[in-house]
DNA sequence: TGTCAAAGTTAGCGTCTCTTACATATGTAA
DNA sequence: TTACATATGTAAGAGACGCTAACTTTGACA
C-alpha cells in the first residue's frame, strides 16, 4: 500500500507532476473513495511536499475535476473501441455499449460514483458536453436499429430506457450485497434480454 | 436556514434528544450530502452542545445508521402503502412499486445515495436484512403477475431487471442535467413501458 | 556564464473535526 | 428531604485538512 507514483523523478524536478498527482488522485480515490481522498495523500503517493499540488491546480477541487476529465475521455473511447468489431446497425453494437459500461463501473467504482453519485452542485460543462457525446453514441446505434432517420423522440425513449437499464445493472453490480439479490444472474444474459426487449415494438 | 429542532425542550433535559438528534442528522444529510455532514452540525441544529450526542449513540457512524434504518424502513411501508389500493396481481402494483421507489429518490436524493452511491465497507446486517424484506415484496408481485408459484429463477430475473432499471432511472432522475438527456420523458410513460416489456413472455 | 522563471520545499496559519473527562443540572424514589 | 441515576454542558485534546507565504533548487536561454 502506498506506493509512490513519480515517474521520470530528476531529484527536484518532477518529470510531469501534474499526471502524477492526477494519476496519484485517480488511484486513492478508487481505494478509499472520493470523501475519504485528500490532496496530503496524493501528495504522500507521489512522493512531493503536500504544498506541490498548488504549482498545477488552483484548488482540491479541480485536481479532482482533472481525473473526471481524463477518465470520461477514457471511458468513451472504450465505447467506441467496443463498438468497432460489430457490424453497423446490428443489436450486438448495444450490447457491447452496455457490457462496457457495466463494466467500467465494476472496475472503475470510484470514478463511477465520483460521476453519477454524488449532487454537489453543478458540473463543468467540459464535463456536460464530453457526457453528451458519449450519450450521442448510445442515441446513434438506436436510432440505426430502429432504422429511425436520427434522434427522434422514440429513438430518446428507447434510449433513456436503456440508459437507466444499465445504469441501474451497473449500480448494484457495484455493490456485492446488492447484486447477490438478483442470484447467480449473469450481466451478459440480462443485456441480451433487456436488448430486444426494449428495442422491438 | 439552521433552525432548531427541539420539541419538547424543558431547559436541560430535553424531550426525546436522541429522536431530535436523528431528525436533524437526516435533515442535514438532505441539504448538505453525507459527506459535508458533521456531529456538530447536528448539534447546532438540535440546539445542545457537541458533546450531547455520545450518551445517544457510540459514535458518528452510528448517528447515521440510526437515520439509515429510520429511513429504510419508513420506504418499505411506503411501498406497502401504494401496493394496497391497486387489485390483487395486477400490472398496476407493479407501477406503483416502481413510481414510489423513483418518487423517494426523488424526494430524498441524500438518503438515497446515502443507501446506494456509497461502497464503504459492509453494512449493518439489520439494514441487510431490511433490504432483502423490501425486495421480497417486489418479489412476490413479479411472481404473482407471471403466475409463477413462488420465486423461481424466472421472477428472480425478471425482479432484477426491474429493479435495475427502476433504480437506474431513479439515480438519473436525481440529477436534473443527466434527466434532462432523456428529453421531456415523462417517469410514468417510462414504467408503464418497462413493465409490460420485462414482464412479457 | 549569468539571469530568470518555473517547480519544488519548509513551515505554519487557521479551521474544523470527533471524541473524552469532568462538572453540573434535573427528575425520581426512598 | 436526601440520595442517586440520568441527562446535559464546559472545556479541551489531538489531529487532519486546505491552503499560502517565502525560500531554494533547477534548467533553459540570452
Amino acid at each position: 500500500m502506498a506506493e509512490t507514483v513519480h515517474p521520470e523523478k530528476t531529484g527536484y524536478h518532477h518529470g510531469d507532476l501534474r499526471a502524477a498527482l492526477v494519476e496519484a488522485t485517480r488511484q486513492l480515490i478508487e481505494e478509499k473513495g472520493i470523501d475519504h481522498f485528500s490532496v496530503s495523500d496524493a501528495c504522500r503517493r507521489a512522493g512531493v511536499s503536500t504544498a506541490a499540488p498548488y504549482k498545477h491546480f488552483k484548488n482540491k477541487g479541480e485536481m479532482i475535476n482533472a481525473v473526471m476529465l481524463q477518465s470520461m475521455d477514457r471511458h468513451k473511447n472504450e465505447m467506441l473501441a467496443a463498438l468497432a468489431p460489430h457490424p453497423e446497425g446490428s443489436l450486438e453494437r448495444i450490447r457491447a455499449l452496455g457490457r462496457n459500461y457495466v463494466g467500467f463501473a465494476m472496475r472503475e467504482p470510484g470514478i463511477f460514483l465520483l460521476r453519477f453519485g454524488h449532487n454537489d452542485g453543478p458540473q463543468l460543462p467540459e464535463l456536460e458536453e464530453m457526457g453528451q457525446d458519449t450519450y450521442d453514441i448510445v442515441q446513434n446505434e438506436v436510432a440505426k436499429i430502429l432504422g429511425e432517420p436520427g434522434v427522434t423522440d422514440k429513438v430518446k425513449q428507447r434510449s433513456f430506457m436503456l440508459w437507466s437499464f444499465v445504469h441501474g445493472l451497473s449500480m448494484l453490480s457495484m455493490t456485492p450485497e446488492l447484486a447477490e439479490k438478483g442470484g447467480n444472474l449473469d450481466v451478459e444474459e440480462l443485456l441480451e434480454q433487456i436488448g430486444w426487449r426494449v428495442l422491438r415494438d
